[in-house]
RNA sequence: GCAGGUAUGGUGAAAUUGGCAAACACGCCGGAUUUAGGAUCCGGUGUCGAAAGACUUGCAGGUUCAAGUCCUGUUACCUGCACCA
């Protein structure tokens, strides 16, 4: 009687579905456990195996809590919008609406048809109105708050895409999508002002439990780091400027300054600027490259000195020459940098190209080969000279500058601020209306949502306008404060909008007068385990967590951090041992899968490849050996027994495993966990029989991985009516675990000599003397010094003999 | 350049955190059954060696009764950030 997986796995679907056995239950007496996965971009290319190894940790996670007795939230939805399915729509004429349909249509089907234990109730699209409502909802609400604001400066723009892009989506000076490089174009754009979150976003990492190293990239990400301001007087007018530094001790060694290309103050004194002619070549040749060909010029410097224009040393009074170069930029700092070519090696290499002065402020390196950047004793920098703390130069300085009035301490951060509209279609749009009398004025709460218009065509205008801009009745509307003739914004929100706050949706799916019920948010908030992609750790992780805390402060949230725990998956590599891709064709598609092996062989295979957070290539004949297990759980009621307590030969094995399985499935070790299964399965095999209460724990523990074959075994063997509403996970006794007695190792002079058979609770002594009856160990120790006898209880006896 | 990580059989990988390296699986070899096998079952399989035995966790040292695990140095690869002042 063979396993026919095609018509069981379909059963136990219907049959889940039927009785909504997945449902969470908003009230319940049970511990809450809310388990969350990144919801799926509905791509045209439909789900691969990837996706299926990211939702089957935690769907073990789940399964395995249900049974433990916990209320669980195990949800899924669709991340909608977005520029594939727009790109899509340019190209094949049909609309973004439909493309999107289709497609979440199709995710779903494929992953009903691994057996996912999602609650279906809670799906969330943020293409639907009654979701894209309340993004819009946070969006005014920030606009209220003043993290959302317009500003002209230089953006990420990409070319292909012809969209603004932040600048976590330009990260390498590429576009996130596309992967076109990337150009600087100065542009009034939408920000969000996420820097404002920088300290609270750094903060709150102390209180979760994230991967260290998920940690460590947001740390990274955001780059928060001290130093001082200090300022400048210019000898040529009334007028002195800002630079930033993080070792303003060195200020005597200031030999020349360097601004940004387009720092403001070279326009306002072009007057006096000599040579505005080769200022302005040089400025427009900066403007040409791209983000890219600007990084990898990052060995020769260079740059334009600004002539009859020079800044005073305020420590000393030296007069300084001004440069502009591009390796200075305005988007850090002040964009104007105090340069000292002795210690900072690309002030050095600019120094050497243009011949300017090298002063050493800090003794220990050899100046005339490469700046010194380690520490060292002060010289000649005035009432600094002999320190040689770091840190105590550094706050003797910024003492100086506070008290003369010339300068401050102060930080900084890497992370900019969000760069929030795109110039697309298939996006939320940002609900401002500008008004000639008002200004801009934000869309009334009540007539959210503002609908996304139907348009015709999606192709982007020219110079980079949104489409909805050709959309007349759109555009044209009365102003929400003094109902005069205004106009909309026609830029839409970025596709990280969405996903930024759907986890709190999930927790009230339906609610049409809040994002959720605040009684929910306590119940099921925070997110206890969040898994995810690496990709993701620096863009979507950040930007909802940023929006979170923002809800939080404004009283929308009860709770501080969205996410307790963030663990990741590895990626699944196509079988050539590269990374899957369509162009490559080493994409493997989990409907063929099941197909051939079934469900549950494709949930273990995924799980038993590697370590969770590791990289693996597909293995098709490894898949077949998951088959084969798979088959051979089948195959246990061949040799079913008798039985309500565990036999006396397989007693320890259970208990061991169980054990195993337990911890394994928590600390994400699921390869581990298979592996322990395997090998109790093994033992089985060699025991000739199994009774029925072995088989039915057998079943509890492999049912989070192959939920379907063990819910058919377990309805077949009359363990109850079904297993995933009234089964049990089973308990392990510590002490059960061990056998009587124990096989160890006897080692003379750390070498593996003998093995000997010993009572697991024998003493130390009577371990080792029991090792020396041994004939092999005898002969080993004959005629020889005993120095030393060790026993490691259960595992080795070690005599060191001379 | 900065930060982090990884390195173990032919392959994917294990190793209770200092205690028998290679669990589990794939692959391969041999056998059984079979008209047949992408089926099943049994046995073998780190390397060298006929064997006894010796050697073995990228490389070189060190600590220890004992090191894949700790320390020092070094190489290669991967990931992230990157002219961040």
């Amino acid at each position: 009687m063979d396993y026919n997986f095609k018509q069981i796995e379909k059963k136990w679907q219907d049959k889940w579905e039927q009785a909504g056995v997945f449902h969470a239950r908003d009230n319940s007496d049970k511990p809450k456990f809310y388990a969350l996965v990144e919801f799926p971009y509905p791509s045209g290319a439909g789900m691969h195996v990837g996706h299926i190894k990211a939702y089957s940790g935690l769907e073990v996670v789940s399964r395995k809590r249900r049974l433990q007795g916990y209320n669980v939230l195990f949800p899924i939805g669709f991340d909608a919008y977005g520029l594939p399915t727009e790109n899509y729509a340019i190209k094949t004429g049909v609309h973004p609406r439909k493309v999107t349909d289709m497609n979440i249509e199709k995710f779903t089907s494929q992953l009903k048809r691994v057996g996912f234990s999602f609650d279906w109730t809670r799906v969330i699209d943020t293409t639907q109105e009654d979701y894209y409502k309340w993004t819009q909802w946070i969006f005014l609400k920030m606009f209220e708050n003043g993290l959302a604001f317009r500003d002209k400066t230089l953006v990420n723009y990409c070319p292909s895409c012809k969209v603004v892009l932040s600048n976590e989506d330009s990260q390498g000076g590429k576009c996130d999508i596309c992967h076109s490089d990337i150009v600087q174009k100065s542009k009034d754009v939408w920000y969000l002002r996420i820097t404002e979150y920088a300290d609270k976003l750094l903060e709150g990492l102390e209180e979760v439990d994230y991967l260290p190293n998920i940690k460590l990239q947001q740390e990274n990400w955001i780059g928060k780091s001290r130093g001082a301001f200090v300022t400048f007087a210019v000898n040529e007018a009334d007028e002195s400027f800002r630079i930033y530094t993080t070792r303003p001790d060195t200020l005597f060694g200031v030999t020349f300054m360097v601004m940004g290309p387009e720092h403001p103050m070279i326009d306002k004194y072009a007057g006096i600027i000599k040579n505005m002619d080769e200022v302005k070549a040089y400025r427009e040749e900066c403007a040409k490259k791209t983000e890219f060909e600007r990084t990898q010029l990052v060995k020769d410097k260079t740059g334009v000195r600004l002539e009859g224009f020079t800044a005073k040393n305020p420590v000393n009074g030296k007069d300084i020459p001004i440069y502009i170069s591009d390796y200075v930029m305005m988007g850090y700092g002040t964009g104007a940098i105090m340069a000292v070519p002795a210690h900072d090696q690309r002030d050095y290499d600019f120094a050497k190209k243009f011949g300017i002065d090298i002063i050493e402020v800090i003794k220990g390196g050899d100046i005339s080969v490469e700046a010194y950047t380690g520490d060292g004793e002060m010289v000649n920098s005035g009432f600094l000279n002999g320190m040689t703390n770091k840190k105590d130069s550094i706050a003797k300085m910024i003492d100086y500058l506070t008290e003369k009035g010339i300068g401050e301490g102060g930080v900084q951060y890497k992370m900019k601020d969000w760069a929030f509209n795109r110039q697309r279609y298939w996006g939320e749009p940002i609900p401002i209306v500008y008004c000639p009398d008002c200004g801009m004025v934000p869309v009334d709460y009540k007539d959210l949502p503002l609908k996304l218009p139907e348009v015709e065509n999606f192709e982007p205008g020219q110079d980079g306008e949104s489409p909805l801009a050709k959309i007349e009745s759109f555009v044209n509307c009365k102003c929400p404060k003094c109902g005069k003739d205004a106009k909309r914004e026609t830029d839409t929100m970025p596709q990280w909008a969405g996903s930024s706050w759907y986890f709190l949706r999930y927790i009230d799916p339906h609610n049409s007068s809040a994002l959720a019920d605040m009684d929910k948010l306590n119940y099921w908030g925070p997110v206890d385990w969040y898994n995810g992609g690496m990709e993701h750790v620096t863009r979507h992780l950040i930007y909802s967590r940023f929006w979170h805390r923002f809800l939080y402060d404004i009283g929308a949230v009860p709770f501080k951090e969205p996410y307790l725990k963030r663990t990741a998956q590895g990626l699944i590599l196509g079988p050539d041992g590269v990374k899957m891709s369509k162009s490559r064709g080493n994409v493997i598609d989990p409907n063929e899968v099941v197909d051939v092996y079934g469900a549950d062989v494709l949930r273990t295979y995924v799980l038993f490849m590697g370590d969770y957070e590791q990289a693996a290539p597909w293995s098709e004949s490894s898949v077949k050996g998951c088959k084969r297990f798979i088959d051979r759980i089948w195959k246990l009621q061949e040799m079913l027994a008798d039985g309500d307590e565990y036999s006396k030969e397989l007693s320890s094995s259970m208990h061991k495993t169980i054990k195993k399985v337990t911890e394994d499935i928590e600390s994400m070790k699921f390869n581990t966990a298979i592996a322990s299964v395997m090998t109790l399965l093994n033992t089985i095999y060699d025991n000739g029989k199994i009774n029925r209460a072995e088989l039915k724990s057998l079943l509890l523990i492999v049912n989070p991985f192959a939920p379907h074959i063990t819910e058919e075994m377990w309805e077949r063997q009359g363990f109850g009516k079904m297993l995933a509403s009234d089964g049990v996970w089973p308990e392990f006794d510590e002490e059960k675990c061990v056998d009587d007695t124990v096989e160890i190792a006897v080692q003379i002079n750390g070498k593996i000599r003998a093995k000997i058979n010993v009572a697991t609770d024998i003493s130390d002594s009577d371990a080792i003397s029991a090792a020396k009856q041994d004939e092999k160990v005898k002969a080993e120790i004959e005629g020889k010094n005993i120095i030393k006898e060790i026993y490691v209880k259960g595992r080795l006896v070690n005599i060191v003999a001379k």
